[in-house]
RNA sequence: GCGAGGGUAGCCAAGUUAGGAAACGGCGGCGGACUCAAGAUCCGCUCCUGUAGAGGUCCGCAGGUUCAAAUCCUGCCCCUCGCACCA
């Protein structure tokens, strides 16, 4: 029944497009439109929710391509770094989960595994067989002839071009830092390397220098400012411990603590080893209050958590105050390591801070409320959190902090400890808070290696950063606060790492650039991609690319291919939109905007940046690691590739969430299918040439079609894709439903008007469904869509509209009528006010929406003021009416005669009622009861009375 | 914890920037028209009450400002995203 069949019509139109090289895009007179999306990543298959990402941006090429611009929309492939080669690892080790991806939700065939084995085997895989695949289904209108790799020669000729400019600049700075590292692969790992403790966070643990007859035992802590309070320390008594050579000084501590200590840049010698029994009973002194405390055994000590040797402050720590309990009660344990039990039974705990809401002794209060009683006690982890807040944000430190002493800890703790620092009381490493382990099975530490860094928080660089957010285009506009609150707080930046894909530092070779460091300037690389690939790769020096980006006068012999390829670059730069994701705002999109601003002039910046939402499936978050992705192939097939790029854009902007539920795409589908086949239907129809006589139902739905026009132009400005095409599509369709009802289609006035609508509307969804619309547009017109519309003054109607209008409300008020009292009417009598009112809606008009102003002018007028009480409902149904209008309305509403509307609307209320319509005006009303009845009519809304 | 965004009728979702109509639209549900029938299409209804186009109560919760609040202010609850060497 329906002749709609997208395969075959999207396969014709690709390949028009293709053959005809249509969006090979070269500079030209036109302006030009310059729209970009981060180059996809091709460690894996494409799902539905990066269908989106493309299509956005496409949808916005096409419209700007209609409005007579010459539009550049290219595509790259990002495959620096390890997660490809991570991929590939997977593969080849055969991992279950991996080949599950692969084979079942990718469906790579069996045969084909062999050509992943290698990183750009496994890259161009998914890059030819999805990604491209994909997205010449979707009709993306990609200049094809622009595409590379991050890992191409002369893509790293270009980035090494980058890296040099910035070192020149002094923007790159070697240094540690600390990293995740795995003791078995020996090499930092990603987030992703990690099989255990993917959610840790490091931190970095202040050492408490305490002094053992001039060896030092470092004590961990993550709450320096307690210094004060220590009344004790606490050592496991069987785990193994090392006196080693720390940086020149001698140190106690445990065998893991050394290991790590050796990964933090430290120069460490080990001298011995044994159990922590050794320095059970030791005193060891304070490096700030210079007093002796005990060292006591503990069982609760972890030796693989920082330097293993911790220090008790059972005040403000509930754990501690419940060990010195225990401690306390059980001289047995301590005789058995030589301890006087009267020696611990004299310790007291010694507070630091007040804290609110609890006593003196804030660790104390706050077990003894909770009943704990026991470290083992699953329930301290939570008394513990609430209590080191508590302190943390509202703990006053007492008179022994001597200028810290009032304040609270949260505002000092850094100065504190920084203080300490400088003295030589304290030092500090990192560790994890748990264990972490690696998918290669090892223990993961925390390590400070040698790096090279980006300095964003360089002033000059933050400044200028600051200044290219405040003038680019930012949409959704809630985002900017973000750029805004990133750049103040990003730091410096690790852009390398020790292999992987990519250009290698040209400061230092052993290192690769990392993924989001090689590809922040990387769109100006597609003004001239294509073109680079006839000239020899030796060429493309540093020099080149100054020439290229900076012009003649930057080099003293300026390269002839370099200075034709400027002109490109000129004539496409600067990037008018980036289309890119929320997620990346942090990073990316941020670090684009710096590397513009260092690296380019002004009107080279990035003019706008759009972010978008998540995809969801079926109300959940799309995994492809769990199979639960929809691919587009798999879409495209079922539904067609307009139906999919319909769905995308049309149910939810861009930047909010879009839910991919099966039963809507269907339904998605069914619309298009009707629009096709209803379509057809117009295309078929006779039609006059020239514009024969119309009635005013057609003017109204022209003028509707204005409407439309405008609202869906104003939403495509602001990348509303939703707002635009529903405007466009269902928007419309209620105008024709509402057209249909209200006239007889076959007059040659109904045709011209549906065909211009048809034609208007086909213009306008071009962008979103490029395959139907062009189809249905050269079977109507001869030629594709070739140009987006723009509002016709000549069609729009503001007296049409509001008659059509009154009628409709009309319609609506005669149903409720009829539906409130169930009764089937023979006759209708519909009563217009009487002129008076009409007078009086002149005066509400004219002195605004204020019942008080408008009744006290309206008093002043005898023949009004006789009519007091009707006269005063009336005023406050008309300011009603009025308020929310704007006063062009209003005007307009004045010149409409309202009896003649409903009279020359007589026979279609008469169709739908199926009775007798009688117009009169109120004054008419001959009998008292119809007086009665007529009395109500108000301006704009007519007495009804049925029969 | 820090930063950002969000909570609207059974579901999805507009409206919030410029306060002013129980609140666009879609889905689902109910009733009707057309049809031999189904589907498609069309017309009603779909918070409560109501045989005259009305009234009442509503936009996470609780207050406040105002003639008037889904919209502005304050506090609270809940959800989503980002928080660094990772694309």
């Amino acid at each position: 029944m329906t002749d709609y069949d997208p395969h075959s019509i999207e396969s014709r139109w690709r390949d028009r497009w293709t053959e005809a090289e249509r969006y090979e895009a070269e500079p030209d007179d036109a302006e030009s439109t310059f729209v970009t999306v981060p180059y996809p990543y091709p460690s894996g298959g494409m799902h539905v929710g990066h269908a989106r990402t493309y299509t956005v941006p496409d949808v916005y090429a096409r419209y700007r391509r209609l409005q007579g611009d010459t539009v550049l929309f290219p595509i790259g492939w990002h495959v620096t770094g390890t997660p490809i080669i991570g991929a590939v690892e997977r593969l080849k080790k055969g991992e279950e989960q991996q080949l599950d991806v692969l084979q079942n939700t990718y469906n790579v065939p069996s045969d084909t595994l062999s050509e992943l084995e290698t990183p750009m085997g496994f890259a161009r895989y998914f890059i030819e067989e999805h990604y491209k695949k994909n997205m010449k289904a979707l009709g993306l209108s990609v200049d094809w002839r622009r595409e590379f790799t991050t890992n191409d020669e002369r893509y790293k000729r270009f980035i090494t071009w980058q890296y040099e400019r910035l070192n020149d600049r002094g923007l790159l700075e070697k240094g540690l830092h600390p990293v995740s590292y795995c003791l078995e692969q020996e090499d930092p790992v990603t987030t992703h390397d990690i099989l255990e403790g993917e959610e840790a966070e490091f931190q970095e643990y202040t050492l408490v220098k305490f002094d053992w007859d001039g060896t030092t035992v470092p004590m961990a802590t993550l709450r320096p400012e307690t210094v004060h309070g220590v009344t004790n320390a606490y050592i496991d008594p069987d785990a193994e411990y090392v006196r080693a050579q720390v940086d020149g000084d001698e140190w106690i501590v445990s065998t893991e603590g050394a290991e790590k200590l050796a990964h933090q840049a430290r120069d460490v010698e080990r001298l011995d080893s044994f159990t922590g029994e050794r320095l059970v009973g030791q005193r060891v002194t304070n490096p700030v209050t210079e007093e002796p405390v005990l060292v006591l055994p503990a069982g609760f000590v972890d030796a693989d958590n920082a330097t293993g040797v911790v220090m008790s402050v059972p005040a403000h720590s509930p754990d501690d105050w419940i060990a010195l309990q225990e401690a306390k009660d059980d001289d047995e344990r301590l005789q058995e390591y030589g301890i006087d039990p009267e020696t611990v039974r004299a310790i007291e705990a010694r507070p630091i801070a007040d804290v609110d809401g609890y006593g003196e002794v804030p660790a104390r209060d706050a077990v003894e409320f909770a009943e704990v009683e026991s470290t083992t006690d699953p329930e301290l982890e939570e008394v513990r959190q609430e209590l080191y807040n508590n302190e943390f944000h509202s703990g006053r430190l007492k008179e022994m902090y001597g200028e810290y002493a009032g304040r609270i800890i949260s505002d000092v703790r850094d100065a504190i400890k920084a203080e300490y620092q400088q003295r030589g009381a304290f030092d500090s490493m990192y560790d994890f808070a748990e264990m972490v382990v690696s998918r290669a099975g090892g223990k993961v530490i925390v390590s400070e290696q040698e790096t090279w860094f980006l300095r964003y928080n360089d002033p000059d660089w933050t400044e200028m950063a600051h200044e290219a957010v405040g003038e680019m285009t930012v949409i959704p506009e809630t985002t900017r606060e973000q750029y805004t609150h990133t750049i103040d707080w990003l730091e410096e930046w690790p852009c390398i790492r020790n292999y992987g894909l990519g250009t290698p530092l040209p400061m230092d070779d052993d290192f690769i650039i990392e993924p989001l460091s090689d590809s922040t300037i990387y769109m100006s690389y597609y003004t001239i991609a294509h073109r680079l690939q006839d000239v020899p790769v030796e060429q493309l020096t540093p020099k080149f690319f100054d020439t290229l980006f900076y012009g003649s006068d930057a080099v003293a012999e300026p390269d002839e291919t370099a200075l034709d390829l400027r002109g490109e670059w000129e004539y496409w730069y600067p990037v008018d939109f980036r289309c890119s994701g929320n997620d990346l705002i942090s990073n990316h999109l941020t670090f684009y905007l710096y590397h513009h601003a260092e690296l380019f002039e002004k009107p080279q910046w990035p003019q706008g940046v759009t972010s978008m939402g998540m995809g969801l499936l079926e109300g959940e978050a799309m995994s492809s690691s769990s199979g639960h992705v929809v691919l587009p192939s798999e879409a495209i097939e079922e539904y067609g590739a307009d139906t999919v790029r319909f769905f995308l854009l049309n149910s939810a902007e861009p930047w909010q969430d879009f839910d991919w539920r099966d039963e809507r795409v269907e339904d998605t589908r069914d619309q298009l299918e009707r629009f096709y086949d209803r379509a057809a239907e117009i295309i078929e129809l006779d039609c006059p040439d020239e514009q024969p006589d119309l009635e005013p139902i057609d003017r109204w739905l022209l003028a509707k079609l204005q409407e439309t026009v405008a609202a869906a132009t104003d939403a495509l400005e602001a990348f509303e894709t939703r707002k635009a095409s529903q405007a466009a599509f269902y928007g419309f369709e209620e105008h024709l439903r509402w057209y249909r009802r209200r006239t007889d289609r076959d007059r040659p006035g109904a045709r011209w008007a549906l065909r211009e609508v048809l034609r208007t509307r086909l213009e306008l969804l071009a962008p979103f469904v490029p395959f139907l619309t062009n189809e249905l547009h050269e079977r109507l017109t001869g030629e594709p869509s070739t140009a987006w519309p723009s509002v016709d003054p000549q069609l729009t109607d503001p007296i049409v509209e509001i008659e059509e209008m009154l009628i409709e409300q009309l319609t609506e008020d005669i149903n409720d009528i009829v539906n409130v009292t169930g009764t089937d009417p023979d006759r209708i009598a519909v009563y217009t006010a009487a002129d008076w009112k009409y007078d009086v809606f002149e005066q509400v008009t004219e002195t605004g929406p204020d019942v008080g102003a408008v009744m006290s002018e309206v008093m002043e007028r005898p023949e009004l003021r006789e009519r007091g009480n009707e006269v005063n409902q009336l005023v406050r149904d008309l300011v009603d009416q009025v308020r929310g209008r704007d006063d062009e309305t209003l005007a307009t509403m004045a010149d409409v005669e309202e009896r003649s509307v409903y009279e020359r609307a007589r026979e279609f209320f008469a169709g739908e009622f199926d009775a007798e319509i009688v117009v009169k005006n109120e004054t008419d009303a001959e009998t008292d009861s119809e007086r009665e009845q007529a009395s109500g009519a108000v301006p704009f809304r007519p007495a009804v009375h049925l029969n």
